[in-house]
Order: C-alpha cells, then sequence, then structure tokens
DNA sequence: CGTAATCTTGAGTCACGTCAATTAACGTGG
DNA sequence: CCACGTTAATTGACGTGACTCAAGATTACG
C-alpha cells in the first residue's frame, strides 16, 4: 500500500473529507436506496443493531458517542461523499449519527455491502484506503485532544473549516460555522461556555472577528496557525 | 460487514490488541523478515519515506506524534500481532514507531504487500476489518481524552492494561507498568508530575496501592471502573 | 560505589469547568 | 408588524484541576 493515497485523496481536506471517487460512488449507488433526514433527526443510536451502511449525499452529520459521565463526544462531522456506519462491533452500532440539517443519504444493506466487496476486490480495496484516510484522521484528532488547549483546539477546527468552499469565502475570508455552541463544545472536548469565551480572546486578539454568532472573519490564516505552536501553559 | 468481528476479533483486549488470525499471519511471513530492534530504538520516524510495513512479533512498540508545540503524543502501544506503518500518506510515514525494550517485528515491502493483498481478497478483507477494529480503538481515545479528566483517564488506561495476562495476574491482583511516567503521561496528554499525583491520589482513595513504581496492586476492578461514571469537576 | 535516569513531592499560578443570570436571535400566532 | 415564548449565545463569579518550574528522593546501572 504504498500509494495509499490517490490523487482524490490528496486534495486539502483535513476533516470534512469527500474520498469516495465517483466511480466508486456508481457501484455502491447501485444497491443503495436514497433516503432524507430532517434537521436533529437521528440516523441510528449507539447499541442498536447495525443493518446499514451509509454515504452522505447532502446536508451535514454528526457522529458521537455517549460517555460514561452522560456527556457526548462529538466524533466527527461528515459531509457529502462521506461513509458512516460501516464499522459495528458485535452488530451493533458505536457511535450515534445524527442529520444536522435537511440531509440526504445513500442507504445499503451492510450484507448487501459485504457481498458486492467480495466480488470486487478494486472497490474493496478503496475501502480500505478510506478507511486508512479515516484512522489517519482520527489520530489527528487524537493529537488536537491530548495535547492543545482549547483555544489551540478551536484554531484548529476553524482552520480544518476553511479548508471547505462550502463555509470559507477566501474573498471576504469570512467563515461560517454550521453548528451550535454546543455541537462546538462537544466536538472540542469542552463546554458551550468555553467555546464563547476562547472566541472572546481570539477576537480580542485579533486573529478572528465576529459578525455574528455564526459568521467569523479570518484576518490571517497564518496568524491563526501560529496559535498552534505555543504552548498549553502560557506562563 | 455486518460479520466486521471474528470470533478472534471478540476478545475483551481493548487496548493491546492482537487482531490477526494465524492464519493471515503465515500469509505475511512468506514475504516478512524478521527484524530486532533494542530498547529506545527507532523503527522509523514521522515525515521519512514509508517503505515498509510492521507486524509485532515479540516486544513492545511505542506509535507516537509530535505536536507543533514540541511536545510529542504517544497515539498507541502495540504488543505482539499488531500491525503498524501500513498506512502512509503520500509516501511518508505519518507517525513515529519507536521499540520500548528488546522488540521482534516482521517487516514487509509495501510494494509486495499491496501485490500480495491484490491476489488474495479474503487477506485484503482482513485487512480492511484490522483497520476497522483499529478505527473504533482510536475513537475510543477520542472520547477519553475530549471527556474524561486525567484520573479517569489513567483509571481507562489501567483498565485496558488489566485485559493482558501479560500485565495483569488476576491471582495476586498486580499490574505491571511497562512504560515510564514520560510514556504514560504522553499518552494520557498530560505532564509525568501529574501523572505521579494522580497515581497518589488513587492509592489515596483505596483504588490502588503502589508496590513499587513500576507495580501496582489493584483491590477491586470495579470500584476502578466507577470512577468513569464520574463527572469531569468533583464541585 | 558513583553517576545518571527516573520518580516523587512542593509551591505557585493559570485555564477551564460549573452554576447562574442576562442578552440576543428566532419563530409563531394574533 | 408586534407581542410573546423558546432556544441559543453571551457574560459573570468562583473554585479547582492541572501545568510549570524547581528541588529532593529513589532506582538503575556500569
Amino acid at each position: 500500500m504504498p500509494e495509499i493515497r490517490t490523487r482524490q485523496f490528496r486534495q486539502a481536506r483535513p476533516h470534512f473529507a469527500n474520498l469516495l471517487t465517483p466511480e466508486q460512488q456508481v457501484h455502491l449507488r447501485e444497491i443503495a436506496t436514497l433516503v432524507e433526514f430532517g434537521g436533529n433527526e437521528a440516523v441510528f443510536s449507539e447499541g442498536t443493531p447495525a443493518e446499514f451502511m451509509y454515504m452522505v449525499a447532502s446536508g451535514m452529520v454528526r457522529i458521537s458517542r455517549r460517555a460514561a459521565s452522560g456527556r457526548q463526544q462529538v466524533i466527527s462531522f461528515l459531509l457529502s461523499g462521506d461513509i458512516f456506519g460501516q464499522l459495528p462491533e458485535e452488530g451493533v452500532y458505536v457511535n450515534s449519527a445524527t442529520a444536522m440539517g435537511l440531509t440526504t443519504l445513500y442507504r445499503v444493506h451492510l450484507s448487501q455491502l459485504e457481498e458486492l466487496l467480495r466480488h470486487e476486490p478494486q472497490l474493496q480495496r478503496n475501502f480500505l484506503l478510506r478507511m486508512a484516510f479515516d484512522l489517519r484522521q482520527a489520530q489527528k484528532r487524537i493529537l488536537v485532544l491530548g495535547q492543545q488547549n482549547v483555544s489551540q483546539r478551536l484554531a484548529s477546527f476553524l482552520l480544518d473549516l476553511m479548508e471547505h468552499e462550502d463555509f470559507y469565502d477566501p474573498q471576504q475570508k469570512q467563515l461560517s460555522l454550521p453548528l451550535s455552541r454546543f455541537d462546538l463544545g462537544d466536538y472540542l472536548g469542552t463546554s458551550p461556555e468555553t467555546v464563547v469565551r476562547v472566541l472572546a480572546r481570539l477576537e480580542k486578539d485579533g486573529l478572528i472577528r465576529r459578525l455574528s454568532a455564526r459568521l467569523l472573519l479570518i484576518p490571517s490564516q497564518d496568524a491563526l496557525a501560529r496559535l498552534l505552536r505555543g504552548r498549553r501553559r502560557n506562563d
């Protein structure tokens, strides 16, 4: 697997990645049905029997898991082309998936998928590459959550989001946040209040400007990235 | 992929998992060479061209990545049967791998591995299952790092370690720690000093007893597990 | 037995979690 | 268009968990 990243994989989409090639998507769609979900509607919940694998057609999906303490951790946010539900444990979903707005999904029976993969080694190989990419993403998150303070985590998230033209307008230097402070907190492993305070501090430091709650102006991407070089504690 | 976990996968080995079936290991060994590493010797470093994939034959390997701040995060510790180096990004290793003691590894050329997988869909499928397992493990770590305080993280680690008979003796209820406070800190996303203090607190609370720096007595697994239900802050 | 590495403890300070209250944004019906 | 209710966002106050620097204590090892 030296050529583990195809050209398609090479795009700078650190976070919200659309990684299946059009060809692969065609294969899948042959056995897929299109289903629709409304805002904040559950696609499936952790602990329930796993029946389907999904691919995002449009919209946004939140993948999360509940901690023993009761609070939930957002594992990732998925966009068009991303797949999920493909790795149940003992036939049970380990995560919950929730549509974050009007969202359409391709849905495939896991048994049919397995059958397809058995007869299409090339597709199976692409799934392997895809899984490898997801694993690297997950490791990046381990790094962020393990080593960075909340300001740095937020900066990392904003920088990831800026790679997506759906959310970032380089002309206006404006970044729109497609999620609530609560979701942001659950993603960064902190509270919504702290998210707000950190946004306020970044604004005071001139790294961002809050045009509204969900719309930021980012004067300099580099300045934001420089935050990541600092230590966790600033004595 | 409804049957994504084989019997082999079902063992309770949350953290240090040996997941390749004997049969798969045989296939790999046909094109593998055995190599040996001494304590604290680098197998490869992040940023260097990726040439090989490895499987641990004996010993222990630390997978880590350096943060922009300079500190390193330990992604995982690998034991016999675990594989690594299989997911370079653009032909370059994204993590560093270090032998933590006398360690023997099976080494396979990535190009040869790719060739083998191309002709052995069954093996490729097992790689896919393996990757899915690793991904779930990584997601568990995201949960731990995102939601738990250091005491809880340490407890989670100890509980994981207790699943391994190499380190835990249920008769004596003794758990041996095969790593330094530094490695432990880098794994838990904290400092070695804090690790020590947390160990001291757990001892004061009767959850563990430090027989020596690297040997713990754990009276009750359940009591330790109950820690995880608490909140991050104990006001 | 000496030197270095590892482990432990201490002191001080900040970052952040939590509870509480206020303000802003948004939709809905009159 | 406005009154109202509901949710999201923000700000305040406060305590504490954990980071950092520093200095001992213990262990490992040649």
